[in-house]
DNA sequence: GCAGAACGGAACGATCTGTTCCGCTGCTAT
DNA sequence: ATAGCAGCGGAACAGATCGTTCCGTTCTGC
């Protein structure tokens, strides 16, 4: 009995490893996409047939809730990274954000939210998060280079929108959302021009959009 | 005989022709916050049976055409308001873009883009849009307050992120629409801080757009 | 009063989608 | 070598959804 290689793993057990990975980023795409979209979509994007989906999770909303839960985990790594960086802070703020919209899982959960019932390990990443990013943006704050009219939930919904834009093309999204990511954060960098009418968004309005919603 | 009075109809005349209204500015609403709304939704919002809204519109994809024309009208004309305003073109193109997001005509047709087959009519008046947009927005280049880095098609697909803006509370969506507006404004504003990334969209990636999508 | 315009909403058929099931493939362990 | 089974593709099924039609009712204009 030779001891089969740990992480090169050989034939069946490597293409469903492979899967494991394919599946998760084809979700990732297509519900960031379109938070509706049928489980096939997942599927068919993957290159793998239903069953191979079916066999990992045992329903579309055990699907979504891991995809929530590892879009939540790559947004806190992100936010880490960010906080133990030794850049000043605005330029490790700019950083970050560029990564959370290159990756998409901020968005992906936020988007996924309100689709299916949050699990404690959901919530609590979704507080550890939103601490994270309280810290850092406090960090932030008080370096003086962020307009101190916005607030945090403010810019959540910001990047929301940012990471809406899409056109057909290839990887012509992408471009244009670090163009825009960068025009916002040009925005929000001090001086202000002038004052933001109206209030600020409140992390309430955000949480409360865990709650149940309709499909959009 | 005498002349029934023209403009207040009454009795159940009056009921039809209020209930246009209802109809449209309930579809206007729903449609906007989910283009693929089941009809049933906008007789709901507009407070009437499905049949009223059928004896106007033979299928939904005429209502959908109906809704998309108006909402180009609305575009076009809040265009040709600031094209004929005396305030400096910096102040004008800002007072159109608050109206347009008020008046969600134009992401509306953005939206409800390729969700059915284009008129005629609706080609004509998108073109015009897009002509009376282009030579506003080349007045307010001439007056140099604009940063030269963003193309039309930056600002149009910038403007439909914002509309997208909402939040479950009454208002509290336009609101913050007008909020981030403000903000893009600013960012678009001379003087700039810094290049912005990448390539302009292109006024080819909008009209692509006019072209069979899915649903999302 | 009466003819019919306008309407509300139930009913119907088509389509879509989550989930299950079945038969096949090709590793793996002996 | 080969039996056994993990893993897979995709057809099939049941339930839900949605566009559209249809029918009975109400109320107006004459």
């Amino acid at each position: 009995m030779s001891a089969p290689d740990p992480s090169p793993l050989s034939g069946r057990r490597a293409e469903a490893a492979r899967n494991d990975a394919r599946i998760l980023d084809a979700a990732r795409e297509v519900f960031l996409a379109d938070p509706d979209a049928p489980v096939s979509a997942v599927a068919g994007r993957a290159g793998v047939g239903i069953s191979a989906l079916y066999r990992r999770y045992p329903s579309k909303e055990d699907l979504l809730r891991a995809l929530a839960a590892d879009g939540l985990s790559r947004y806190i790594a992100d936010l880490e990274a960010a906080l133990s960086a030794e850049a000043p802070p605005w330029d490790a703020y700019v950083a970050c954000l560029h990564r959370v919209v290159e990756g998409g899982g901020q968005a992906l959960a936020q988007r996924l939210a309100g689709t299916f019932a949050p699990t404690p390990e959901l919530s609590r990443l979704a507080d550890r998060a939103t601490r994270l990013a309280d810290t850092l943006l406090d960090r932030v704050r008080r370096s003086g280079d962020l307009r101190d009219d916005v607030s945090e939930a403010d810019i959540v919904l910001l990047l929301e929108t940012v990471m809406l834009v899409d056109l057909p093309g290839a990887d012509r999204g992408a471009a244009l959302r670090h163009r825009y990511l960068t025009l916002l954060l040009q925005a929000l960098h001090n001086p202000v021009e002038a004052p933001l009418p109206g209030v600020p968004a409140q992390q309430a309005d955000l949480v409360a959009r865990w709650r149940s919603r309709s499909g959009g």
